[in-house]
RNA sequence: GUGGCUGUAGCUCAGUUGGUUAGAGCAUCGCGUUGUGGUCGCGAGGGUCGGGGGUUCGAAUCCCCUCAGCCACCCCA
C-alpha cells in the first residue's frame, strides 16, 4: 500500500461543505466592492523575489515561499501580500487611467509562518484600494466599504468596531514630547507592542527613545488613547497639550465617518499603527469586541509606495480582509451559514418500478431546460426514503412519477409547503419554470 | 524558526497496574416494513490507535524521534 502524503502544513483542502462557503463568502465580497464602485482585477499568483525585496527590504524574505526554476536564473516568490502587485499594475499604467482608481482582489497568498488559530500558511484575503486621490473622502469610503460588508454578513456595530489612527497626527504628538525624529519608527513600534509587554518593560523603553520620566507616562496615556467616535475628538488637543492644527486630519477623518453614517461602526486608536513601513498617515484594524479572535482586517495609506515602483507619486489608502479570521468570527457568533451550496430546483424520483425508466429523460429533459435536477441513485421505489433524499440536496420541487405517468401526468410537489398537484408531463418544464 | 499541550472510526468519546480478534453512540451504505419528507426492525462497511523506531513473551498503553493541530513567542501579509 502507497504511502499516505500529508497536505502542507497550514494549508485547507476544501471539500464540497467548505468550498460552497468559500465561494459564497468571495460572492459577498465581490457584489459588496462591486456597489461600492470597485472593479476586480488580479495577478499572477508569484512575482520576483525582487518585487518584494524593493518595498519590503530583505526582512521579508523568510516569510515568502521562494523558489528559483531548475535551470533558471531568476528567483521568483509565491504572493504573500497583493499591494506590490497592485503597486506594480498601477504603475505600469498610471499615466493612461482616469483617477482615481478604485480595484478590489481576492487574491490566495502565502506565508511561510507558524500557523495557528486565524493564522494559516495560505489564506485568501479581499484587497479594496483606491488608488489617486489623497482625500480623506477615499479613506472613509474604503472603510465604508469593510463596515458594508461586515453588516452584509450580519455583523453589528456592538460585535466589530473600526479601530482608527493617523500615523501623522501621532508624529506629531511625539515630536512635541520629545520624541526625536530618527527615533520615529523605534517609538511606532513601541506603541504597537504595548498590550505584550510588561509596563516596566515599556517605561524602559520610552526612556530609551530619550523621554524624561514624566513624558514616560504621557507616551504611555498616547499608547491607550481611545476615543469613541460619537465623542468630542478634540479631547486629544487638550490632553496633550497640542495645537489643533496637529490633529486636522484626524478630524477631516472623523467628518467623513459621519458623512459616510459609520460613526457608530469607528473609535480612535492612538496605538494602533500597524507594523508596516509604508503606511503614511490613516491606518486602522478591524476587531470583534470581544477580544477572542485577531484582527479581522487591517489597512491604512501608503502615498509613497506607488512611486517607489517606478510610478508617479500617487497616494493610495486601501485594506485587506482574511477568509480565516472573518469565518472564526462569523462562526463564533452564529452568523455562517451552512447551507451555502447550491440547492437543487428539482428532483425526480420513481414510486413504482414501471415508472423508472421515465427518471433518466425527464431529469434530461429539466436539465436541458436549465433547472438544476437530481434524481436518486438507489433503486428502492420508497418514496419516503427518496423524498428524504430530495430534502438532504434542498430541492424545491419533487416529481413524482408513478402509474399515471402511463396516461401523461407527473406529480409536483412543492417541498417547502408539502402541496403536491398534478401537471401533465408535456407542461411540466413550463410549469416549473414559471413555479421557480 | 523557538518552547508548551494534544493526537483512538467521518464526528463525540470509552478502552482496567502493559494481556486474546480495539469498542459504543451518532453519521454513512444496504435490506425490510409502513408507500409522500416520519417511525420501527435487520445487517454492512469504515481504525496499520497520526507516522517510524525501541523496551517487552506481549504496546493504543512505557521510552525516543518525527508529523500535524492548538497555545505562547517571533511576525503580522
Amino acid at each position: 500500500m502507497a504511502e499516505k502524503i500529508q497536505k502542507p502544513r497550514g494549508t485547507r483542502d476544501f471539500y464540497p461543505e467548505d468550498m460552497a462557503w468559500r465561494r459564497h463568502l468571495e460572492a459577498r465580497w465581490r457584489a459588496v466592492a462591486v456597489r461600492n464602485g470597485f472593479e476586480e482585477v488580479d495577478g499572477p499568483i508569484y512575482e520576483t523575489l525582487d518585487l518584494y525585496k524593493r518595498k519590503s527590504g530583505e526582512g521579508i524574505v523568510s516569510e515568502l515561499f521562494s523558489f528559483r526554476r531548475t535551470g533558471g536564473e531568476v528567483d521568483y516568490a509565491v504572493r504573500a501580500e497583493f499591494t506590490p502587485t497592485l503597486a506594480r499594475m498601477v504603475a505600469e499604467r498610471a499615466n493612461t487611467m482616469p483617477k482615481p482608481v478604485k480595484w478590489f482582489a481576492m487574491p490566495n497568498l502565502c506565508r511561510a509562518e507558524a500557523p495557528q488559530r486565524g493564522r494559516l500558511r495560505e489564506h485568501w484575503q479581499w484587497n479594496v484600494d483606491v488608488i489617486g486621490s489623497d482625500s480623506p473622502v477615499a479613506d472613509a469610503e474604503v472603510i465604508f466599504t469593510a463596515v458594508d460588508l461586515l453588516r452584509e454578513m450580519g455583523l453589528t456595530s456592538q460585535q466589530v468596531k473600526v479601530k482608527v489612527s493617523h500615523r501623522d497626527v501621532v508624529r506629531r504628538i511625539l515630536l512635541r514630547m520629545g520624541v526625536a525624529e530618527d527615533k520615529m519608527i523605534d517609538a511606532f513600534t513601541l506603541l504597537d507592542r504595548r498590550d505584550k509587554i510588561t509596563p516596566d518593560d515599556f517605561a524602559r523603553q520610552a526612556a530609551a527613545l530619550g523621554l524624561d520620566a514624566a513624558t514616560v507616562e504621557r507616551f504611555n496615556q498616547v499608547a491607550r488613547t481611545r476615543l469613541r467616535s460619537s465623542d468630542d475628538w478634540s479631547r486629544i488637543v487638550d490632553d496633550f497639550g497640542i495645537p489643533e492644527s496637529d490633529v486636522t486630519q484626524l478630524r477631516l477623518l472623523h467628518d467623513q465617518f459621519h458623512a459616510f453614517g459609520i460613526a457608530e461602526w469607528c473609535e480612535y486608536d492612538l496605538g494602533i499603527v500597524r507594523g508596516l513601513a509604508y503606511y503614511t498617515g490613516t491606518v486602522f484594524e478591524i476587531h470583534e469586541t470581544s477580544g477572542a479572535e485577531r484582527a479581522i482586517a487591517g489597512g491604512g495609506r501608503y502615498d509613497n509606495l506607488i512611486e517607489s515602483f517606478g510610478g508617479p507619486a500617487t497616494p493610495a489608502v486601501g485594506f485587506g480582509m482574511g477568509d480565516v479570521v472573518l469565518s472564526l468570527v462569523l462562526e463564533d457568533r452564529g452568523l455562517k451559514p451552512t447551507d451555502v451550496a447550491p440547492p437543487a430546483d428539482v428532483f425526480v424520483l420513481a414510486a413504482t418500478a414501471d415508472a423508472q425508466p421515465l427518471v433518466g429523460p425527464i431529469t434530461a429533459e429539466l436539465r436541458a431546460a436549465g433547472l438544476h435536477t437530481r434524481f436518486s441513485y438507489k433503486t428502492t421505489t420508497n418514496v419516503g426514503k427518496l423524498l428524504k433524499d430530495a430534502t438532504n440536496c434542498r430541492a424545491r420541487f419533487a416529481v413524482i412519477l408513478d402509474d399515471k405517468a402511463a396516461s401523461g401526468t407527473v406529480g409536483v410537489k412543492d417541498l417547502a409547503s408539502g402541496e403536491q398537484v398534478e401537471v401533465a408531463r408535456d407542461a411540466l418544464v413550463e410549469h416549473l419554470r414559471d413555479a421557480i
